[in-house]
Formats: structure tokens, sequence, C-alpha cells
DNA sequence: CTTAGTACTGCCTGTTCAGGTAGTTTAATT
DNA sequence: AATTAAACTACCTGAACAGGCAGTACTAAG
């Protein structure tokens, strides 16, 4: 049996949601809320499963409520209902912590089968919201820029603080040998320095970032 | 009606997926090829809407085919489905252009209807996948490390390269105070430089992430 | 065979950086 | 009124770095 809460300000909304929710054998919804801070103080609110939970909200925005809820509340899920598919908003609920972002449009089927898939380990998204995020993903400036091997594993190394003696011990080169492919890195990515040619390395893609694998 | 081709070397999925497919009175699968090279040496490869790709493949690997066919064919949409849902593959295919990625235990429902939703534009990805893509996006180690408000424009002007002395005319302060919160910084970052710190508040997302917004 | 390009190695020079130590100002605490 | 901490400023030193220039070895192309 899924327990789940519902914050939504929306008093059709809410009570839309639950009678789908609850209509489903293997779903109760245990209490709906208007805000987050009404859920923080019901004492309770710990023992669910997971949280749909609306964007736009009185007093605590949605994306600062994911937040908190992860915070204070680990185990517990938070899906994102909402009526909002902007990317700023989508990728700020994800980053703090949401597991999945569907939009109310949904149907009632959509509805209860999301919630099954986020409990069972997946992340429900409507398709275009999934497009967005898989999309965000994609080298933007793949324009042109690419590192050879060992550049590559220089700018690497280069990103965990070493020296260029440290590297150059790294990769078995000279210290010199270093240089040469630390100026083409400075080059090839109009960096004047390591911090400048490690930021651009990072958000280009160019080096592993243990962010995102 | 949707024209599909197939990438897979393994000739029992192959026909497979047209089977399942070409079942569908909307799809229609207008070829299969055993590899990569095989399906761009076709002269009527780009006349399709979607391509069913595989991973690993004999020849060029099916991350380095999606690359390919976006470049050559940029209308082409590339669904990936294959047997593996190891992070760094899953990412890499996706950064250079695929669209969705599926495990190749897709019912055959599932996969005429991520085909279809591909096509309307959406991101169709087993659960886990998506899982595992929003897991990527989430401030990881989000715990204690957090930056003052000038410690942050400090790093930021690093990250672009700026020598402490540009950065001290930046953010109106003496060469030395842009030292002091550098000290701070590497402290709280463990850091022994620029490019470690820039790196770390990168990762960490302390400062902003161009490539993730 | 010559030429050109790539991947280094080596050295020299001035700049930038990192660490250490110390002093000042301001604001909050006691 | 005295104490403490945070946010700077200042200076000194040696190490690390960036840029310029030169040379070598190897490979591919004309």
């Amino acid at each position: 049996m899924i327990k789940v809460a519902i914050i939504e300000d929306n008093e059709f909304m809410r009570d839309g949601w639950k009678t789908i929710l609850d209509f489903d054998p293997d779903i109760v919804v245990t209490n709906t809320y208007q805000s987050c801070e009404d859920a923080f103080s019901a004492k309770d609110f710990g023992n669910n499963d997971l949280i749909l939970l609306d964007i736009e909200l009185p007093g605590m925005h949605g994306t600062e409520g994911v937040k908190v809820i992860r915070e204070q509340y680990p185990h517990l899920l938070v899906l994102m209902v909402t009526i909002h598919d902007e990317n700023e908003k989508i990728f700020k609920a994800l980053r703090n912590g949401a597991v999945g972002y569907l939009l109310k449009k949904v149907s009632p089927k959509e509805l209860t089968e999301a919630v099954k898939n986020a409990v069972d380990g997946g992340s429900p998204m409507s398709p275009n919201i999934a497009r967005k995020v898989i999309t965000s993903f994609q080298n933007k400036e793949d324009d042109a820029v690419t590192l050879s091997e060992k550049e590559t594993e220089v700018l690497s190394a280069l990103s965990d603080g070493l020296s260029y003696k440290a590297v150059a011990e790294k990769v078995f080169l000279s210290v010199d040998g270093v240089r040469y492919h630390i100026r083409n890195i400075y080059q090839k990515l109009e960096a004047r320095n390591r911090a400048e040619a490690v930021a651009k390395g990072i958000r280009y893609n160019l080096i592993s970032n243990p962010g995102n694998s």
C-alpha cells in the first residue's frame, strides 16, 4: 500500500487527485495540505511514501519545498505535478531532489501509474518534460572543440589540483611535455589559465564530471 | 506513417523488433542494418524518421553512431535500445544526441509507444534509466559546503580565468582581500589551487554551470 | 627526397600564485 | 568596557605558472 500526501493550494485539484489515487487499490492518500508550511507542521507527514507537490504555492515555493523535504524526510519521494513547464523551474525542482515531474493535464491512469513507477525506482515525467531534460544534457557548444586523449588526461589531472610536475609523473611525460599540451588546451578552449580551462572543460563535457556519471 | 530503420547486430533482435513495429499500422520499418557503417552507406538511410540503435555494435560503437547520425542527418531521431544500463554509456549516448534510451527487455507495446512518443516530441526512457538521468541532476554533495556570497563571486570570477588583480577590481576589494577569500574557499573545498577549487565549485553546484541550466 | 605537421623536450623570463604572519576595522557578545 | 570573530589589508618568500623561442624525432603527403 503506497501512502501518498498531496500539497496543492487549489482545492479542486487537490480533491481530484485524491479521488483518482484513492480509487486505486494500491494507493492511499493519507492527507492533503494547502501549503508546505501546513505539511511540515503535521507530525505524521514523514509517515508517507510519496508526496505530490505543486510548484506555485502560497508561502514556500514548491522548488524550495522539495529541498526541505529531501533534507528533513530523506525517505520521501517527491513528485512534482504542476501546470508549469518552464525550464528553470523544472531543473530547479529536479536539482533539489524531485524524482519526477508531471504536467497537470495528466490522465488519471497516467497519474496512478506515475506514482507506482516512482515507488518502483522510476522517474515518471511527461514526455515533453523528458525531452527538455534530455536536451539539457546534450552538448550545446559542441562546435569543433574536441581534445585529444592526452589533452583530456592532462586537463582532468589539472582539475584535481595537480601541479605540472605531478601531472607529468601521472601521464609519464616531462614537465615541458605537459606544458606543451596545456598550451594547446588553452588555445583550443580560449583559456588563459588552469582555472578557466578546467571550467570550460567541465562545462563543455570534455572531462568527466563526477556529478554526471 | 512513421518510417523507422533498425541498426542492431543480433539477427533475432533485429527481426523481432521489425515484426513488432511493422505490426503497428502507424509504423513501418524501412530497413534493418547490422552496423552503423552498413547504414551510412545506404543512400536512402536519411529517408527515415527515426532510428533504433543498439550500443554494442561491431565497428562503430553506438554512442559514436548517434553522433554521426546527428551530424549527417540532423532530422533523424535516434532511440537507443540496448541491454546496457551503465551510467557512462547512457550519458554518452544522450550527450551525443539520442532522444531516448530503452532497455532491450521492453515489451512490444512499450516499444511501439516509445517510437510514437519520440516522434511526438517526447523522450521515452525505461524507468530506471530515467531515474539515473534525474539523479545525475541532483546536488550530490550538498552537505555542509556552502560559500558566502562574496566567496561565490570570487570563485566565479576565477572560473572565468581572471587573475587576482582582475578579480579584485571586479569585486571592489584589494588583491589581498581577494586572497583572503580564496584562502577560505580553498579550506572549505579542500582545494590546493584555483583549478581544483573551480572544478569542485562547479561539481558541487556552488557556482552556476551554464551547461546545466 | 623534401616538406609539413604532430608530439614532444628544453630553457629563459617575468608574472602570478599560495602560504605564513601580522595589523586594522567593525559588529556582535558578554 | 573588554573580548571575540569576521572581513578585510599588507608584506614577504619561494614555488608554480604562462609565454616565447628553439630544437628533435617521427610520420604522412606531395
